[in-house]
RNA sequence: GCCCCCAUCGUCUAGAGGCCUAGGACACGGGCUUUUCAAGCCUGUAACAGGGGUUCAAAUCCCCUUGGGGGCACCA
């Protein structure tokens, strides 16, 4: 068997829909594991919905996501160009054939016609589609109103009374009555194709082996595979892809979370993790691995393990799926991933070799990079406020009198490193006769305001003596006056 | 309304007639550990939509019902 061709042909309505990513990665998976061709092509054929930059945006969003594609918009290829608006003449010449061999035929409706048709239709509980009465025209009537230059559109002329039947690789045999087909608009009057024109003249012209798109396109198929048949055109193969759902189970749209990939990628998600977590929507391994690298995928990806029913977007196990992969990140690519946060954060002057040994620390208590820069900011500026929760719980009258004895136990130790700053605290809890626990809680506070954080000894080692000697001096300040104040 | 598709824990899913007392993961509950919170480890709750067949045997095959979804544009 050759290496088939795939592609993914999105129109550009300006954001990488996670729906799309799941459909781009599927056909990328299926390329690269069969050592096939991954194509991108652009379907903005409706010049009513251009977005400015949009094929930018798409392309850099798959280019973050890392689905490289081999032939599409800015990388070239031999069956170009790949956006369709560029590639119109081709489709008005494939509509005239159509026409020419009887497939297909001119009809000069208006809108307007064409509504109070539908009206009808509906009132006598009928099917809505088109009622032909385009074909009552004679051909020197056609040709006169196409003189005329009355606005024309052409429509396929779907057979009467015939099965129109296709494979698909997720589903089986999918059949349908052409009875229930309409006459579909193949070319608009503003001369530009429908989809279902462009799509089936480039899958062709383009070589495309598998159509590999969403479930929505299901019931439009038949009418594709009607093109094939009347170009007299090889049939690829089909594979449908079960929908994403909101959480209502309705297909996934915005209005109920996030769906651009660029949302997801603005809040910290890392591509591993998104790739990840969109790949088991739908398709698994078969065993019970779950993390998996994009290569790992590109290795175990198969149509045949794609299932047939929609899948919730649960934006939970993808949460959690981040913190996996955040974890499995080497400490120093962690730092680069957060460093615009950093910078947001207005934390500039850090050094490098200071912000990694913080990372070592916290590592397996972030989920996403640029939690380094909030929730573990104070690692890197003397905390801004105080846990009011803590203060309340630890801070006592004596607390503060125990604290400043620590802190000239701690003066001398050296070098400062936690086994021997444990011993300190430990030490000075004896002699001053209270649990360990009354000095670590408040020490905890002074040092980073919160009441929960990293074992305090290695966060103390990291931080260093200066700086822990300072913040507990302050925070013994701060800490005091406002349990005075709140006390009375 | 018409056509098509789908149906296992709340969610993602394993399961291709006996390995199923239905497995894993997220989430949730409990426990261990601990200076705290996470993590980790142990553990608990939780599903074959319903009804008929076929078969010695059905979550798995067939039919019906129900439920959910998608599509019915000069949008893709």
């Amino acid at each position: 068997m050759t290496a088939p061709r795939v592609r993914f042909a999105p129109s550009p309505t300006g954001f990488l829909h996670v729906g799309g990513l799941r459909t781009a990665l599927y056909n990328f998976l299926f390329a690269r594991n069969m050592k096939g061709t991954f194509v991108l092509r652009i379907e903005d054929t409706d010049r009513t919905r251009l977005v400015e930059g949009a094929v930018e945006n798409l392309t850099e969003t798959l280019r973050w996501a890392g689905l490289d594609f081999d032939e599409g918009p800015g990388v070239g290829g031999p069956y170009g160009p790949y956006i369709q608006s560029e590639r119109t003449d081709l489709y008005r010449r494939y509509a005239e054939e159509l026409i020419r061999t009887g497939k297909a035929y001119y009809a000069f409706d208006t809108p307007e016609e064409l509504d109070a048709m539908r009206l009808e239709q509906q009132r006598m509980r009928i099917p809505p589609k088109y009622d032909r009465r385009a074909l009552k025209l004679t051909p020197a009537e056609v040709e006169a109103k196409l003189a005329e230059g009355v606005p024309a559109v052409v429509r396929m002329k779907v057979p009467e009374s015939t099965t129109v039947r296709f494979e698909d690789r997720i589903r089986g045999t999918v059949e349908f009555s052409s009875d229930r087909l309409d006459d579909q608009v193949l070319l608009k009057s503003d001369k530009f194709p429908t989809y279902h024109l462009a799509n089936v003249v480039d899958d062709h012209l383009m070589g495309i082996t598998h159509v590999i798109r969403g479930e929505e396109w299901v019931s439009s198929t038949p009418k594709h595979v009607l093109l094939y048949q009347f170009f007299g055109w090889e049939l690829p193969e089909f594979a449908h892809l079960p929908l994403l759902l909101n959480p209502d189970k309705s297909k996934l749209s915005k209005r109920q979370g996030d769906v651009a990939v660029e949302d997801y990628r603005a809040k910290g998600i890392l591509r591993e993790a998104l790739i990840n977590f969109v790949a088991l929507l739908g398709w698994n391994p078969g065993d019970e691995r779950e993390l998996f690298s994009l290569e790992e995928l590109t290795r175990e990806f198969s149509l045949d393990r794609v299932g047939k029913s929609g899948a919730v977007f649960n934006v939970e196990k993808l949460a959690w799926m981040n913190t996996q992969h955040t974890r499995r990140k080497p400490d120093e690519e962690i730092l680069s991933l957060a460093a615009p946060s950093m910078l947001e954060a207005g934390l500039e002057e850090v050094a490098p070799g200071y912000a990694l040994n913080v990372i070592t620390l916290v590592k397996e208590r972030m989920s996403v990079p640029s939690d380094l820069a909030t929730a573990f900011k104070y690692f890197f500026t003397d905390p801004e406020q105080f846990s009011e929760q803590s203060r309340k719980k630890n801070w006592r009258p004596e607390t503060s009198g125990n604290i400043e004895a620590v802190a000239e136990a701690l003066r001398d130790v050296d070098p400062f490193d936690e086994g021997a700053i444990e011993r300190v605290v430990r030490e000075t809890a004896e002699r001053l006769d209270v649990g360990a626990g009354k000095l670590i809680h408040p020490l905890r506070l002074c040092l980073s305001g919160e009441s929960v954080g990293p074992g305090l000894f290695e966060m103390m080692k990291v931080l260093g003596k200066e700086t822990c000697l300072r913040r507990i001096n302050r925070g013994v300040r701060i800490l005091s006056e406002e349990s005075l104040a709140s006390n009375g």
